[in-house]
DNA sequence: CCTTGACTTTGAGCGCGCTCAAAGATGTAC
DNA sequence: GTACATCTTTGAGCGCGCTCAAAGTCAAGG
């Protein structure tokens, strides 16, 4: 058909994936079946690289496949199914949102147990002052203290 | 050892995962082998269960269970290995903070395309007054022009 | 002509993190 | 006594999302 547009290899680096991943994805209706060039070699277009952007977008954010098989047919579809494929972006969307919570409160957490080790560690080298020895372990807390935190 | 302490399934529920997955845990070396009734059936504590409320964080922010298990195995050892435990969670810390901007410009994308949608859908709303005929289909735009907004 | 390299296809394999099946022990209720 | 629920163990199975192996095609370079 043509023989402009990238390659999958190039693609493929473009979009953050692989060639492996590019194929599987046409295989199970994620992309349909792409331009090749005159050897059989697949050549993308700015279209496609838009819409593989999207699809990677929505696979970084933990969309299942599925889901993604069914937006795409969806699209496929053309405009009349517009209000379908924005209830699925809307549902993912608001998973995001609870994963960013989620995130953020880990986040915070981890803070706080950060500091409690440097505290810990600042407490080792006050009680060890320039000791080395690596088989004095100072047992300042139960190992579950730590845990108690979050 | 006691009778006193969660059985499997409370806990399992307190932390919002299966007696499966508690067993699993203590399996793979996640868990210390935890106390026992008479009868044998494990009593969490409530140490146990702020340690496992730590695990189940760790893992719904996507920590690999290897690396748990490392932080578990450190753990373990007592405050000696409190610096290389921080370097865990530092890691995973920012992990998480690359996690929550990814979500976030995931977030903004599909803002953009819902408000697009919605566009969509209004316009067939007044390009099809009062008709509900499914087969008529408008095609308002190409299928992958919604993909170039991101 | 022959090698090299980038691609093609199909189908199988894999790592992760559970998840479950099977068979058995124990405690409570009727 | 006997049903029922809840737990125990071990090892196998599974769903997801790739990932790769094998064998083949084609074009360019030496």
């Amino acid at each position: 058909m043509q023989n402009s547009g990238y390659t999958i290899r190039s693609m493929a680096e473009r979009c953050g994936m692989t060639a492996h991943t590019l194929r599987y994805y046409e295989r199970v209706g994620l992309i349909q079946p792409v331009g090749r060039a005159h050897n059989g070699h697949r050549r993308y277009s700015d279209a496609d690289e838009a819409w593989i952007h999207f699809l990677h977008c929505m696979r970084a954010t933990s969309m299942p496949i599925r889901e993604m098989q069914r937006y795409a047919e969806l699209r496929e579809l053309g405009d009349a199914t517009s209000l379908e494929r924005r209830k699925i972006l809307e549902d993912h969307q608001a998973g995001i949102a609870a994963q960013i919570v989620e995130l953020q409160q880990a986040h915070a957490l981890l803070t706080h147990k950060i500091a409690n080790y440097k505290k810990i560690e600042e407490r080792i080298r006050i009680d060890r002052p320039a000791l080395h020895a690596p088989e004095v372990v100072c047992e300042l807390e139960s190992a579950g203290e730590l845990e108690s935190v979050g």
